[in-house]
DNA sequence: GCAAGAAAGTTTACACTGTTAACATGACTT
DNA sequence: AAGTCATGTTAACAGTGTAAACTTTCTTGC
């Protein structure tokens, strides 16, 4: 508190006419890497179809991971580890709210055909563990990858769990041929984000 | 430290006689916590075959991940937030051997027709963050499942992924009839375990 | 235009933290 | 028996989150 009171120009006691206390200032944080977070999610809606949507919620997941990665942070510490007792009911709830965007766009890609028929929270859940495990560990710079590369890995993984989730038409529909297409893509993004 | 003295009924500068700092005591859970892991990963090595002995890692990531919850946390916490500089080098390097452990894992399922040819290293990292998503996600408490529930899951999920990743043939011979049967026996075992 | 009060800051103080220095004590060595 | 070493103690220091009391500055109603 201290050491943030001096970063704004001011002594630690004035933070307390703002903040109940140091729990009151983190959930704040939380709470803004929450809305962000939602802000990426919620741009996905911006797909013309079931199946755009879907691809789009990814890559946003993907893209809030790489461009906030302390807010990524904070939306996965665990709270006793910050020194908090619990996360106010406000803030799990827009984890919850996180959570059910992705089962909708499950669902929607299961009804589309594109996903296999079957439980589409269970489904999300295998989906939003792959991602944020992959993510989590790169972040911790275990994969021994630049961005450029975690990008292009990420898609690639993606498309392993795809082939066991997604139905079977879209499965064939999308050879090999389509899936270097998007590998190339990335690849090109990527090199010009680095630029 | 005073609280961990305490609880060793004794005064906070005596622990100074056994360990450096806090921060040396912290690397020496941390240290435990991945030789405790590694106990778990290679009793996978028991296994008579290759496929054996793959599945039975998988197993144990999870008996690990469910048996040492606080463990668990502590390999996969940020230094940063704890509190620390960088972990020891020492650290680290059991890290990349629990990774090896499973690359190896892999590259022989590969070799045995179990997975689908291509890079083992790449496949690894993408099973690891599968199991590490889900155990990772349990353990906040966002799949408000029971662990008996998380452990049907863990499986359930861990074959839609072998979906992709397996090769053909395997794929081929694990049809729905073994899937349901592995499933009743992992339901039996955590009710085994929850009496 | 000015007194009243709210808003936002300050200083001081307290209990708690990791850590060090100085000192005590019991157990081995020689 | 003397000396050293391992292991503990107490007292103290700087740093932390936070509360209380006091000051300043801005807003607002008459």
């Amino acid at each position: 508190m201290r050491k943030l009171a001096r970063s704004l120009g001011v002594t630690a006691p004035a933070l307390y006419r703002h903040y109940e206390s140091r729990e009151k200032v983190l959930h704040e944080v939380v709470g803004e890497a929450y809305r962000t977070f939602a802000q990426y999610l919620y741009g996905a809606l911006e797909g013309q179809s079931p199946e755009e949507r879907f691809s789009m919620t990814g890559r946003a997941y993907l893209r809030y991971a790489l461009e906030h990665p302390q807010y990524y942070e904070v939306l996965h510490i665990s709270p006793a580890l910050a020194g908090l007792e619990e996360l106010p009911e406000e803030v799990s709830a827009q984890a919850c709210a996180a959570g059910q965007f992705l089962v909708d766009r499950v669902r929607e890609a299961i009804d589309a055909g594109i996903l296999k028929q079957g439980d589409a929270e269970a489904v999300a859940k295998t989906i939003w563990a792959h991602s944020h495990g992959l993510v989590s560990i790169y972040h911790r710079g275990l994969l021994r990858m630049t961005e450029a590369e975690f990008r292009r890995f990420f898609l690639e993984s993606s498309w392993q769990l795809m082939w066991g989730i997604g139905s079977d038409e879209f499965v064939r529909s999308r050879d090999l041929e389509a899936k270097e297409a998007a590998l190339r893509e990335v690849g090109i993004e990527a090199g010009v984000a680095g630029e």
